[in-house]
Parts: C-alpha cells; sequence; structure tokens
DNA sequence: ATCGGTGCAAACCATTTGCACGTTA
DNA sequence: TAACGTGCAAATGGTTTGCACCGAT
C-alpha cells in the first residue's frame, strides 16, 4: 500500500487523461472504465457488455468497442488476442507489465508475470531491422477449474 | 545440407503422414501442401489462393481453409495470428521452433528464431497450476521494407 | 460403391460504420 | 451551440457450414 490506488483514484486518472485529450465524460464511459477496474481479470465485451447493462439498461456494444478503441489508443487499456477465435478480451494497463494464462475451455486468462520481450527477442528483432511497437506472448491450455471435466462448453 | 529436404521430400512426408491417417490424396490438397513447401514465409488464406487459383482456377477457398484445418491438426502447420485484425496467416511446421516478427503495415512475417517458452514461461505455468496446450509469441512493428513509407495501404 | 473432398451459397459472429439524435463542455 | 458520444441498424470480412455432386480408394 502507498504505491497501491484506489478505485477512485485510478478513475480520475483515467479521467483526467481523457480531459486532457479532449475527450468527454459520459456515463457509459464512465461505466466502462468502472467496470475495467473492477474487473479481477480480462473482460470479454460480451462480458461487459452484460455487467454494465445492469446498470445501463441502453448500453450497446457499439458503444464498449468504441470506448475501448479510445482507452487503447491512450495507453490505458490493452487487448488480449483470443488466438483467432473468439472474441477478444481487455483489461487496464496495470503498472507491472506482464502477459497471459490463456483458457481454452472457459476462455479466461490470468497474469503471467513474465515478459519474454526483455530478454533476447529485442536484441533479436534489431538485428533483423525490425522496429518493434509491440508484442503478444499468451499461453494457452487449461486452468486450474478446467482440467478435470474438459467440456468446453 | 543432409538433414535438409527437397519440396518432393517434405511433399512425401506429409502425404505419408495423411495416408496414415486415412485422409485421401487430391490436387488441390497437393496443391496446398505445394504451396505451404514454397513459401518462404507464413501465408495468408487470401495469398494461397490467388497462387492456387493459377493452376486450379475453381480453388475456393473453403477448402483451403478445410485443408489448412486438416494440416494445423496433425501437427503439419502452424497458425500465427494477426493480432486480431487481418486475416490469420499459415506456414509448414518447419522442425526449428520459433515465432515471429509481425509486419503492421505490409502483414507479413518474418523468422523470430527464438522461444520465450524455453525459458521461465512454463516453469511460472505449472506454478499457477496450469496445463499448458500450447503459446503465442509474437512481435508487431514495421518490417525492414516498411520503415521508410509506413502507409497501410 | 463408399465415404471423404470439393465448390457454391448461405450462415456466422465479432467488430465497424453511417446516420440522426442526444449530451457535454 | 458545436463537437463529440450514443443507439440503432446495416455493412464488413474472415471463417464456417449445409448440401449435392464428384472423385479417390
Amino acid at each position: 500500500m502507498g504505491i497501491e490506488e484506489t478505485k477512485q483514484t485510478q478513475t480520475e486518472d483515467v479521467l483526467d487523461l481523457l480531459k486532457e485529450k479532449g475527450y468527454k465524460f459520459t456515463p457509459q464511459r464512465r461505466a466502462v472504465i468502472g467496470a475495467l477496474i473492477d474487473a479481477k481479470e480480462p473482460l470479454s465485451v460480451k462480458e461487459m457488455v452484460d455487467r454494465l447493462r445492469e446498470d445501463y439498461p441502453d448500453m450497446s456494444a457499439d458503444t464498449v468497442y468504441r470506448n475501448l478503441k479510445v482507452l487503447c489508443d491512450l495507453g490505458v487499456v490493452s487487448l488480449i488476442s483470443q488466438q483467432g477465435k473468439e472474441g477478444a478480451r481487455y483489461e487496464l494497463d496495470g503498472r507491472p507489465h506482464h502477459h497471459h494464462l490463456v483458457c481454452v475451455s472457459c476462455g479466461k486468462s490470468v497474469c503471467l508475470p513474465y515478459c519474454p520481450m526483455e530478454e533476447r527477442a529485442e536484441e533479436l528483432a534489431r538485428r533483423e531491422h525490425f522496429q518493434v511497437l509491440g508484442h503478444t506472448f499468451e499461453v494457452f491450455g487449461y486452468c486450474r477449474d478446467c482440467q478435470k471435466g474438459e467440456g468446453t462448453s
């Protein structure tokens, strides 16, 4: 604690950034940010919409997509791609950079506090004259909960 | 050389495997495999279809998708996901396991002879009681050729 | 003669976009 | 009141599926 931020503080931070960039505050946008902050794990758009509709019955998926795009562009939110299939998941860009263990059964992902780019990869890319913008590292498999009955349902 | 395989040999290998599993040989299937062997870099389905249509004007994308699925299931071909957008790319599973540098401008990808799973990642996943099936590691940015005029066209 | 493979067209599904209206600054 | 944001509906685009026909075994 001390470095930790309350939801209140985090929300303020994001809203400040939005104001700075000239974006407006709307209840929906606030709600999207709130949902991301409350989330303990990366959320799919569908999950977000379902949760948000509890408070904003009219919340549309487009709005969620649009807000996520804005937040991604601002670097506040990051995208976790789901190996082609299924929808993508999003999470607030928490300070400690990390990657994910993605369950191929339930689709949820858990934090993997490790980043390969810090190792040899960057060096190798440079050798290829490749200008690195970003990277993805995801490990697929069964999470703790899905190992017994591996049904995909 | 010595370990290197000719296209002829590679094709035989794959066809043998298909026969073993009870799959049939068709000109289209042969062509798909041939295209993958000839490719110097991972191909998108669209690229494959375009090339294949030169010899088989009736080649349909479905057939390519279906054959790629078979080959992926057999573990002969692997999928390179394109960060959500754009179509996926496929490549023959060459012996030396590796990952890719994916250009966000032209979409092409080049080999990155490095795999993070060999390092700490596996150990960390195990600690999470996560049963690892596979992984993806992709670095996005501009390839050598796209760095000057960074047009996305 | 079978059963898998193919082409075509239609279906899917996540995501995007056009448009008119409502809201924030 | 001027943008920007929103909801709705329609468009997109990669990938999948249903179906009847064809071809490999």
